[in-house]
DNA sequence: GGAAGGGTTGTTAGCGCTAACAAGAGCGGG
DNA sequence: CCCGCTCTTGTTAGCGCTAACAACCCTTCC
């Protein structure tokens, strides 16, 4: 009698007091087909009365499978990043894998790599970066060999699969949307320029605008917060021809709103606005806003699903799953 | 020569380029003192040439721990959730522990405990449970047993330490400032019933007028939403004599703020709002929100600190750790 | 009746690591 | 000169699990 009472029993316990070896203990635990029907309930009675579960360290140890997905995901606290981290955790626990987060600060280059290694130390299965801006993309490339891995809203990652939003056509719906109500033209925010939703929002508003045949201003440089939508606001307010503002996101666009408020600008009497994202906010915002909505939890979905897929299959091929987005009407643009 | 080709190197392949034994390059990477420097520095030249990593399943399996904090959250799309556990995973990699996240759709004792029993299975060392609510609260009564933990938000969780804000005292704040502007009362927006949060909330909002011996209107419940901020709103503006309200979060206050400028009442001349959380876009509402600041980073900190004690000591006292809140003052509250 | 074959169970050998002990080297003191 | 000490290194025995193989049933068929 060497095992100490306070020790969590183990698959022997199990065997022993259901009468058979450990490794039919094992076989019922792993679905295995050919275990007699009274011999796997016997064996789940054990399981039950010792409150016996399975030691994963010892069954990673052997099958070299964690079944744990790591994430690196940019800024947690932001809406777009939460919800897309929410999405894959869900897709991923519903899947039977487990996540691991490592959330960054700022992203470059070394901090994606570390959390990569982190991560791979950990012996993750697979992982999945939510890599929006440029540096972390390049990051990819020194993943561990042969590590499965998926890129989320990661540009022309290498042969690292991509899920992402069509930002470029998200943009061109927002962009379309103020042509059609009749203004001349549609000023711009934009985000930070490393970061690739915001690249390509810009290149979806200017498509819309060459399309039309109208000429587009300089945009507006912000860095997504509130507070640079307030100062691009503020400058939108001193220029007498602006009628329509597609502002980058919707943090942005509030902080538009504001400046223009104060300056005594209406919206949308006298500048229509929209945004992007679509956060739970949006709607009540004064006015409520249009805006185009991401759908973050397909996103997540997505992005596990061609994780797990890679991971069974082994090919790394460069695929590239694009999510469309959808224009949201409120009342922050109206006819001119 | 048994080894394959691609598989990753393993200790004794360190061991055999170094001309040591394993168990010497065991010291060397867990920093065992009696170690002679130079046989340290030819290990580690080893482990660099071939790019060893050691294998954490073995390590987790013969140690019994996995140096991985299990986090249970409720809806980590939420600011203050989100928000909370970006800072418990800072603290916790900081520490040199990884965070595994179980992020709950809704939270109810069996949800809660499933998801304990899960990151119990994966071997976690310790749990956060993010336990926002009375139902989350009571599920850590069914902890496994010698399992650390620590409750944030959670009440008087049985043994369980506990970290949370001061959520009276920050109702109190919002409450006595509106007071010492002269309203006669304060009417409040309350968040769903079975939250601690909103329980406390309504608690430090009754206790300021208590104290001023002015008597406390009937709170509209609402249920965190800015759709259920705007519906109380609705309600608000139809009140004559309503001159200030304190609404439980920063969301529920947008959508009271977008009633009121729909009904043509004006905030902050005609009712003064204060809101709770000052998440980042609360400085650009319309007008910009007087608030209460919750510092969800030392939370987070916190949190893993104590858990961190708890795993040292042994012991699991019934600490409280409570983080004070702020009052931020903007211009949604003016004198009466 | 015996060979062949499938279903069910047990036995054995690791997975890669750390803990415990053992062993050898070097050194000072009686 | 040998004992006892410290410092350094090696050897051995698991941690709890799964994979591979072996062994034993019970059929079925010629």
């Amino acid at each position: 009698m060497r095992r100490t009472r306070d020790r969590p029993p183990v698959m022997a316990d199990v065997a022993r007091m259901a009468g058979v070896s450990h490794q039919t203990v094992s076989r019922v635990l792993n679905d295995h087909p050919n275990v007699r029907a009274e011999t796997r309930t016997r064996v789940m009675e054990a399981i039950d009365r010792l409150g016996y579960r399975r030691n994963l360290a010892a069954r990673t140890l052997v099958t070299r499978h964690s079944r744990m997905l790591g994430v690196v995901s940019f800024d947690t606290t932001l809406y777009g990043p939460a919800s897309t981290v929410y999405g894959i955790e869900q897709a991923a626990r519903a899947a039977g894998y487990f996540i691991s987060i490592v959330s960054l600060k700022s992203i470059d280059r070394a901090g994606v790599r570390d959390a990569i290694d982190y991560l791979a130390d950990h012996g993750a299965d697979g992982i999945v970066v939510v890599a929006p801006q440029r540096s972390a993309a390049a990051a990819l490339e020194d993943l561990p060999p042969g590590m499965p891995a998926v890129a989320v809203e990661g540009g022309h990652a290498g042969e690292v699969p991509v899920v992402c939003v069509d930002q470029f056509t998200g943009a061109r719906l927002a962009t379309e949307h103020l042509l059609a109500l009749g203004h001349r033209t549609v000023w711009h925010v934009s985000g930070p320029p490393d970061w690739l939703e915001a690249e390509g929002r810009v290149g979806g508003w200017r498509a819309a605008l060459a399309a039309a045949g109208r000429e587009a201003p300089e945009p507006l440089a912000g860095d997504w917060s509130p507070r640079s939508g307030y100062e691009a606001g503020r400058r939108l307010a001193r220029e007498p021809d602006v009628t329509a503002v597609f502002v980058a996101n919707d943090q942005m666009a509030l902080g538009v709103l504001r400046a223009l408020a104060e300056a005594g600008v209406r919206v949308p009497e006298r500048i229509s606005v929209v945004g992007f994202d679509d956060i739970p906010e949006s709607a009540y915002f004064s006015p409520p806003l249009t805006t185009v909505r991401q759908d973050f939890g397909a996103v997540g979905r997505h992005s596990i699903e061609l994780l797990l897929r890679q991971m069974a299959g082994g090919a790394r091929g460069g695929e590239r799953l694009v999510v469309p987005p959808e224009l949201v009407v409120r009342s922050s643009a109206v006819r001119r």
